[in-house]
DNA sequence: GTCAATACTTGTACTGCGTCCACTTTTATC
DNA sequence: GATAAAAGTGGACGCAGTACAAGTATTGAC
């Protein structure tokens, strides 16, 4: 019995680890809320030392946002547009498809920020490796001298995006959301101005 | 000689611990660099003790941040829009006249940027007393029903004045910036979808 | 199975932010 | 000048995050 080369027993052990400590977090976050629970708590419930939470995780806010192993391949398999599509219509595939790929989480983390306020303050866009894959695809597909452009299309989006999702309840359906966060970025392109 | 009951001692003692404390801060911040200086420092150069610069500011984060004493009102006065103006419009005309009233502010803090990545991280739009104000003077003008219309508005304004911040670079004239502002409020009020 | 290389875990010590609180100094009022 | 209110101070604390040395487990080669 040749035994498998690539899931040895440590990769297995290490994902082990890491769903054991996102999964602790998560409870004792919906238990106690996000800023009452400490990362010694944490690696406590997990039966793990504090050095071990930091090397899965490069701060508290990580074990929130960071992307499950595996994730990224995932999204990326999103940014496969056809290379005519304009600008717009492919950020609205994206930023839909992402969001659906990670409904789950996202209802999670929704529900979480109810009791731990410090949680909708944290600046999602700014640091989560998807977005810097959006940016970095963006900035791929952007012809010299459109940077700004291309930017401020990639900001309208994400600012629709983000309204959709701040102004969800979490407790009604995700489709529900999707459905909203389309009809902001419908809105968002066609243009914001002389409406109300 | 009545003593003046407002402006006593007390009071010009206490703008001038804020005014020490932030210009030490920013002195030191430009020297170097936001992430190497810690409050402790900041005091020292002040002659205070690190309990007062916690009297005085929040957090670290908000001696770079916070608003000066009084510019509160000043701000304010921008709010005083006509009662039928397009909400776009006001938006248009209020972060371009805040962006004037702190003109001096926004290129101090750029310049800050170069050598303080920590400070581009900040999430300035969230926590700022001015766009706590911009939003409740939004939700005021807000019918009920059109609650996500509104907060759709406010973000896509939002997001073309950070577009032009993120890539204005402070070396160029301050002048420069707002056209590209508007320029980016322009485009975003008139849509952003099917362009390229 | 032995063994050494490698990867992972752990304890410890440290810096810095932010909070709390008791205590002193300064300012305003009478 | 006595007194009360406001501001400044020092010390202790908890927690996030970093660095590093020492320990433990897994791996692959023999």
């Amino acid at each position: 019995m040749s035994g498998e080369r690539r899931s040895g027993l440590r990769e297995r052990k290490k994902l082990e680890a890491w769903y054991t400590l996102r999964a602790e977090a998560f409870r004792l976050f919906a238990e106690r809320g996000y800023e009452t629970v400490s990362v010694e708590d944490i690696a406590a419930a997990a039966n793990m030392s504090r050095s071990t939470f930091f090397n899965y995780f490069a701060s508290k806010d990580a074990v929130v946002l960071d992307p499950e192993p595996g994730e990224r391949d995932q999204w990326l398999t999103l940014f496969d547009r056809p290379a005519d599509e304009p600008l717009w219509d492919s950020l609205v595939e994206l930023l839909l498809g992402y969001a659906k790929q990670i409904s789950g989480h996202l209802t999670t983390v929704k529900q979480l920020e109810r009791h731990s306020p410090a949680l909708g303050e944290m600046a999602l866009a700014r640091t989560h490796p998807f977005y810097r894959d959006l940016r970095d695809w963006v900035d791929s597909r952007t012809k010299p001298g459109a940077e700004l452009e291309s930017a401020l299309v990639l900001n309208v989006a994400l600012a629709a995006a983000e309204t959709a999702y701040s102004r969800w309840e979490p407790t009604v359906d995700f489709a529900e959301f999707l459905r909203t966060a389309l009809e902001c970025l419908e809105r968002a392109g066609a243009g914001v101005a002389r409406r109300g």
